[in-house]
DNA sequence: CTCAGTCTGTACGCTGTCGCACACTCTTTA
DNA sequence: TAAAGAGTGTGCGACAGCGTACAGACTGAG
């Protein structure tokens, strides 16, 4: 384990019992997961969970037409692979890697052996798939009934609070791709968002100048999805006590 | 137990081991669902989780507009209220009863403590969870790419896989609020498969004429998840042998 | 400095769906 | 058998987002 474990974890790594975590510390292999790297297909056969620490990624249901929908974020809150430890054999959704960064990786072997401890581990990352669920439950609707200027203030949110500085490298292409729209649909988007002064981007660098306003231009489901997180790690500190 | 259970089980109970079984059974209680009955609301603290054996309900998710719409199907291949043992304290989504039938509740917390044994039941209670995570997210990217048309075909499919005869009760209107569109917009649709006597329906009964049709006519979003469950119940009564 | 490639801005017609209004038919109730 | 309610059909203007095309601006490699 090097030190950036300590400034900038993985929070369910982090709230793992003391004598759970060094069970399986001598697994976990620190790498890099860089952006636009597909970290895994639909239905592939997953050889590793990840535990992400700076890297952001998003899972996406990718269509026959060849366009694609995002359906959730997942940052250093999360894991990457729940199918590795829910029993399915094959990964539920693809996971697009969005902000390069930094995950400790586990053999999926390892990890389903942890898990049917039935300790805190597994306590912990069921807990974070219900989120996962009330989060992807959330984006479905989002995607039925609101605009695109709501869906992007949405999905802006959601990657800033998973990155350290609020700083998003992501071009209007792949935002569009995310949200399942036109590139010029982000463009006109994200144009009203920059002369509103919420927002300032250029060439793929964004950056959030008025989150408070962003938040209010934003539908509900950022608010009921953030809450819903909130609550899970509010509920894994408690666990960390122990 | 009646004998009801014998003819027309909950599938997640029948893939039980014998032991686990008996050890629940007696905790079991017959009931029915009615149609247009909200069985929970979203985060609405559960005391008890179902297992349908006839009845069909949907899980949605609601806007502050009023408008909703629906995350997933669940009949009797699976269970109402995943966050009675995923360990979150309250409703992931809202449920909706679609189809009067019967269920077997249980109570979460005797749920819960039977999951916690790590056995048989737990395995398949999260392989329906990953099931369930499937098709969320390949719902997600339906409403976001395909027609008003494909969809009532995926959502008929659906729902008539989890009836026994394939006779759908349900106005266009109630059709409307699940797929999150007007009514207007479902009477179009239907109309023109009525039209091309794919289906035939009158004052809120649906009867499906010509299946291998409906089915081309959907999208692809109903074959991807039909075979997940496919692959389910096939997992499942492997285990069942045991 | 040049050129190729990436990223963003704009314009225009098209289509699917919306929102609303109203009429018709069938069923149930009194 | 009349009235009320539920379910469905239809028409029309509005509009968000699509598909396509093209142009300008910025960046990095040679």
């Amino acid at each position: 384990m090097t030190n950036v474990h300590i400034s900038d974890p993985n929070k369910l790594l982090a709230a793992l019992p003391k004598a759970e975590f060094q069970r399986i510390e001598p697994h976990l292999e620190f790498v890099e997961l860089k952006r636009g790297q597909i970290l895994y297909e639909f239905e592939e056969h997953l050889i590793y969970a990840m535990f992400p620490t700076t890297a952001v990624a998003s899972l996406t249901c990718n269509m026959e037409d060849g366009t694609s929908a995002e359906v959730a974020v997942v940052g250093n809150e999360g894991v990457l692979g729940v199918s590795t430890f829910m029993g399915a054999d094959s990964a539920l959704t693809q996971c697009l890697i969005q902000h390069t960064g930094h995950a400790y990786r586990l053999k999926a072997s390892v990890l389903k052996a942890e898990f049917d401890h039935c300790g805190g581990l597994q306590h912990v990352l069921l807990q974070y798939t219900a989120s996962l669920i009330a989060q992807m439950a959330q984006t479905t609707g989002c995607y039925r009934r609101h605009t695109v200027l709501q869906q992007l203030c949405r999905w802006l949110l959601l990657n800033a609070d998973r990155l350290p500085d609020e700083q998003i490298h992501m071009t209007q292409e792949v935002m569009a791709t995310m949200l399942g729209v036109r590139r010029e649909s982000v463009t006109e988007a994200a144009g009203k968002l920059q002369e509103a002064g919420l927002i300032t981007y250029c060439r793929g660098h964004i950056e959030i100048l008025n989150r408070p306003l962003l938040e209010a231009e934003a539908c509900e489901c950022y608010d009921i999805v953030r809450r819903q997180y909130d609550a899970l790690l509010e509920t894994l500190s408690v666990k960390a006590v122990d």
